[in-house]
DNA sequence: GATCATTTGCGAACGGTTCGCATCTTGGAT
DNA sequence: ATCCAAGATGCGAACCGTTCGCAAATGATC
């Protein structure tokens, strides 16, 4: 997803009616980087766009995430992540001392995780796996 | 912690102080099974002491997991889960139809967590996985 | 048993998220 | 370009799990 137009053109191509707020929302996760929370993310749009809600924020997000175009994470602050979906998959580092937020993939990892739930009679739908920590010295 | 006698005396130990509620929630929490939230427990005291509020459950359970006498998960239903701690270290599949809580622990998938960690500059403090899946039919 | 710090129940508050509703905007059809 | 129905918006209230404030009750220590 490398541009606020190509986003713009999935959501035609999803049915996803376009709305000013909708469009600015929209560039904010395409251009904006790291894993912004709502308030944030109303933080940035309103910036863009003077009559733009909390509340739309919240409806647009839920719209690109049961469209696919949103990933959703429920950190353990108590709020919910957003990042921009269709990137390669990964897992995420949290610096419990800046908040930071590292990205990682591990195909070992990922591997393992297979067949665990294979060995317990399960097949994996999905997954969560964040890692806590503070900068080694 | 194989009985509540040992759980109330390890509370005598800390300085917690112990009340009728408190030894009721323990004796839920140690005889009970699986990972319950507040609102379960809540229920399963209320069965053994007819003056006990969810507020009483929710501040003892605190006081137990700042005591690392009890661990707290935040699973995605969006409740706090509760287990006794002091058990063999594990994490969590949970089924995406059930509801149901299985325990797994992978010494490698440890291992390789505390290598990616390292990896990216960090000292790991604390993971969380769980795995989501449907049984294999 | 008296004392005093702690804990309790109650109901209100909290924080992130969702909802209801009246109003406004969009996009397809004309 | 204009109209219209479907759908989106802002606002503030509601929601839900959890926490708090307070007056009353209880437990550990003497």
């Amino acid at each position: 997803m490398a541009s606020v137009e190509s986003f713009i053109a999935e959501c035609r191509i999803k049915g996803i009616k376009l709305t000013g707020q909708r469009r600015v929302i929209a560039q904010v996760m395409v251009e904006g980087q790291g894993h912004p929370n709502a308030e944030q993310i109303h933080a940035d749009a309103a910036h863009q766009h003077d009559r733009i809600s909390l509340a739309t924020v919240y409806r647009t997000l839920r719209v690109l995430r049961d469209a696919g175009m949103v990933i959703e994470h429920a950190f353990p602050d108590g709020r919910c992540h957003y990042e921009l979906a269709g990137r390669p998959h990964h897992d995420h580092l949290i610096d419990k001392e800046s908040g930071a937020i590292v990205e990682f993939c591990d195909p070992e990892i990922e591997r393992l995780q297979q067949a665990i739930a294979l060995r317990l009679g399960y097949r994996l739908t999905g997954h969560r796996l964040e890692l806590y920590g503070v900068r080694a010295r």
